[in-house]
RNA sequence: GGAAAGUUGGCAGAGUGGUCGAAUGCGGCGGUCUUGAAAACCGUUGUCUGUAACAGGACCGGGGGUUCGAAUCCCUCACUUUCCGCCA
């Protein structure tokens, strides 16, 4: 959520950076100030007379305990009036404050001065590659097949068992799969991130901290019995755990990883491109959280790249990263990279991680401060990254390492797996 | 699932209708003392909103009500804790 303040002082800046982001509601802008205006105007005018009606009943106490009944009888039949006058005041804030918060929140974060303009996809800056793509042999098959062949991914199985999306892992195949949750989460305690288990159904006021709620509700599954969330990323949680605290300067950089399963609805997407691992309802991540002082938030966007790419660097997976546009930015993200890898068989690039600065977007709606040296209240800059998803990564591993003795397992995951061939 | 109790400032914990934005303790900050530190002592210490600065306004789990006046009384919702039941 912006800061209404900042868009009154910066109504032009406001409104040519959400051109950037392709936004194309900018008439919101001048709503939101219009709503504030109307209602800072209405405010003053209860306030002042709150403020008589609370000098009138603190003089009837004085009285009352002087003794003097008659005066205070004669105040109280004046006060009465206010209490009428509030009571409007009130009928017309409510709705209104309401009008302007939901205006508000339909405000996307801006976008970081980097941030190449565009509309989705194609206009994404590819920052660096990495790695040869390599041709695979004549023959080589999609990780879907090979899943089959060796009898490590069921997704027929998991048809059965939940439906499309909710695939069930045999064999080496689970093995892989706990394999690299532990490389991911060694690697991220050992580059001195904190490991933290969360809980993967959140309240609304967690979704709503981290921008899910209200306008992704979609993307979530929900569990009304018990008016739950099932989390689509583990964001969620752990930036959550940083709602309504005060933090000191000498608490940053404060750095969470945590493994959780994740849930997305994903209603409406089908086809190629999602087949076999490539896009599931249900599925496994390493995410990583950092809260850190707004000063050094975009050196930390650099150095969670860098931790990011290292991680493929030693699956030696081919990789490039890109900047995303500012169309194709989520709505709460003020700078994205994400990094894809190749995919072999596909012969497409596949997103294995996403890792933003969110500046004070989701702080402001968490309300996660800190008091700086001065002894001033800020908001903190909050960040994170999949680091990583697993199930294009296994898939990528699958294709990439494909002989005709069998899969043969990268060499650091070995220690984990306990075998160094699917076969 | 049943029963009871509770929700107050960074934390602990007083406060049952007016001088309560809130005692006290701890913690934090500043100072005295000390070569330095600790202890002790003194002072200070909530957030949001608003103003050029004052002033003013709001906040004692959320919402509503009673009253001239509510942390305090009433209603309602949510959550937490404890005991019993069930259970990995």
């Amino acid at each position: 959520m912006l800061q209404i303040s900042y868009i009154r002082e910066n109504r032009e800046e406001v409104i040519d950076r959400l051109k950037v982001k392709n936004f194309g509601q900018l008439g919101l802008v001048d709503e939101v100030l219009r709503l504030d205006e109307e209602l800072r105007s209405l405010k003053v005018a209860s306030e002042s007379i709150s403020a008589e009606a609370n000098s009138a009943a603190k003089k009837i106490g004085e009285l009352m305990r002087q003794g003097k009944k008659e005066e205070a009888e004669a105040i109280k039949a004046q006060s009465a009036s206010y209490k009428e006058q509030l009571k409007q005041y009130t009928e017309q804030l409510g709705p209104l404050e309401a009008k302007f918060f939901d205006t508000l929140v339909q405000l996307p974060n801006l976008p970081y001065h980097l941030v190449p303009e565009g509309k989705d996809a194609e206009d994404n800056e590819v920052v660096l590659q990495h790695g040869d793509l390599v041709e695979l042999p004549e023959g080589a098959l999609p990780h879907w097949e090979l899943a089959a062949k060796y009898d490590i991914i069921d997704f027929e199985l998991g048809v059965k068992v939940s439906g499309a999306g909710f695939p069930v892992y045999k064999g080496k195949g689970a093995r892989l799969q706990r394999a690299l949750i532990n490389f991911f989460l060694d690697k991220a305690n050992a580059a001195g991130y904190r490991e933290v288990q969360v809980p993967i159904l959140v309240n609304s006021d967690s979704g709503f901290g981290t921008g899910q709620l209200p306008d992704k509700e979609g993307q979530m599954y929900y569990v009304g019995n018990d008016d739950m969330y099932l989390i689509p990323t583990a964001e969620v949680p752990v930036t959550n755990m940083y709602r309504d605290v005060i933090l000191k300067e000498e608490d940053f950089p404060i750095k969470n990883t945590a493994y959780t399963p994740c849930f997305r609805r994903e209603a409406g997407s089908y086809g190629a491109h999602v087949r076999g691992l490539n896009r599931l309802h249900q599925f496994d991540k390493v995410e990583l959280v950092q809260v850190v002082h707004p000063k050094r938030s975009y050196e930390v966007l650099e150095e969670m790249s860098l931790y990011v790419q290292s991680l493929l660097k030693e699956l030696r997976l081919p990789y490039r990263v890109l900047r995303l546009c500012g169309g194709d930015m989520s709505f709460t993200s003020a700078m994205t990279y994400d990094m894809e890898v190749w995919s072999a068989a596909q012969k497409r690039w596949l997103e294995v991680s996403s890792v933003s600065n969110f500046e004070t977007y989701q702080s402001n709606r968490l309300k996660a401060r800190f008091k700086d040296a001065d002894g001033k209240m800020q908001l903190v800059h909050t960040l994170n990254g999949s680091a990583l998803a697993l199930p294009r990564i296994v898939a990528c591993i699958l294709e990439e390492n494909q002989t005709e003795r069998g899969i043969k397992i990268p060499d650091v995951l070995v220690p984990y797996t306990g075998f160094e061939w699917i076969d």
